[in-house]
DNA sequence: TTAGAATAGTTAGTATTACTATCATGAAAA
DNA sequence: TTTTCATGATAGTAATACTAACTATTCTAA
């Protein structure tokens, strides 16, 4: 099977659509590849422009700023990781099942996934555990329709929701919980990496940590 | 009772202590204001010399850069938690009281707080909340000796961790968890407020909400 | 085939930000 | 009284984020 996936991210977050052209593309990719390399603050339009043979006005062209096109990239993310999520359970009828798949995507490393992806999705975990916070916590996020800035992140909060009111149907904060497992997964990546104290990596078998600690978690929740 | 609290901040994060002179604490004070208004992004040292009657080159006196001075407000912020975990939690020797405790501090508007504090503790609040990740996710965090800059966030996690063994000797993830429900408490006060979707916030009553979230989440999860 | 639209690139700017080097002052120590 | 030193003021620079105006290429539809 061999497929490609694309996603329709919402058209306030560029000026032209980076899909629609060679060099559009090119741009996404490398500001991917340069932010997870050099970080956020000091990722800028003419570094990126120099990677990507363009000038800088070329890459103003595609995104009004750097804020917008890290807000692009989450959004791309986000609907990456949903999609995966619903292909992962599809004919799966136990929710149990269901939820041990989210965490297994919530936790590992993506870069062993499909749909023929043009971006580096390992990079894109990586600028998703670090970044985020960036992208999402700033005040004009509200003048610029939260709504449709979150709509993906939204979107898999409800998916991973509903499962866990199949699961649990009396239980009271199907959507808390589902953020707080999308974001602790985050966390105890970023901590376990740079600041184990922090965690308890120590006590159980490494690769394996974060998805025990998460599993019993959810379920003890659950019941 | 009266008294005044005052915590030793680690000295990498400031190049003159602040809390040394007068000009000094009004810097800290107005910073406060001033990104709890305009956003850590908006925030310069031009803005804050002239809330603070000084110039830009008198705040690089105390401040090596921005970053610094958030991280500074930040390291505060957690010691003064500890402190208040710790007081709070004195002669209390039910340590299912002690976790209640520990929750209501953490979802509680800190407002109406003690200790004679010079900041304004619930613009504090939503500074950590909202601008956490712009502190800590940085690459020059390792270059600055992370264990001197997570240090007063790394005891508060261990003091809670320990309170969490006490309750349930047997539980695997003490730290893991004490993380979680720090920031989770953050992250559910940022989304009702923002983004209530994400939540289950209309579901129950809503200042108590979160409180409810993280308690079921804690002792079923501790049983 | 060719005119016009769309795309990409060039050049040259400006305002703001982050940061530095140097100088001035006033009060305490020698 | 002189020296020292903490503190602040002045003025500047380099980099950043962005804009404007113009040129070159390519693609497409009459």
């Amino acid at each position: 099977m061999d497929f490609h996936v694309r996603f329709d991210i919402s058209d306030k977050l560029y000026l032209r659509n980076p899909e629609g052209s060679e060099l559009g593309k090119q741009i996404v990719q490398k500001a991917i590849i340069l932010i997870f390399d050099i970080g956020f603050e000091q990722f800028t339009f003419k570094k990126l422009a120099s990677e990507s043979n363009c000038t800088e006005a070329s890459i103003y062209r595609y995104f009004e700023n750097k804020h917008r096109l890290l807000l692009y990239i989450l959004s791309w993310y986000w609907n990456y990781m949903e999609f995966l999520v619903n292909f992962k359970i599809m004919n799966l009828n136990d929710s149990k099942e269901k939820l041990k798949v989210v965490i297994q995507l919530l936790t590992q490393d993506l870069s062993v996934e499909f749909g023929n992806i043009e971006y580096n999705t390992h990079y894109l975990n990586q600028i998703v555990i670090a970044e985020s916070g960036k992208g999402y916590m700033i005040k004009d996020v509200s003048e610029l329709n939260s709504n449709e800035v979150f709509k993906p992140y939204k979107d898999l909060c409800a998916t991973i929701a509903s499962i866990i009111s199949v699961y649990n149907p009396n239980y009271e904060f199907p959507h808390s919980l589902s953020t707080t497992l999308i974001e602790a997964s985050h966390q105890q990546q970023f901590f376990s990496k740079n600041l184990p104290r922090l965690t308890d990596v120590n006590t159980v078998k490494k690769s394996d940590f974060i998805k025990l600690f998460l599993e019993d978690m959810l379920f003890k929740i659950l019941g």
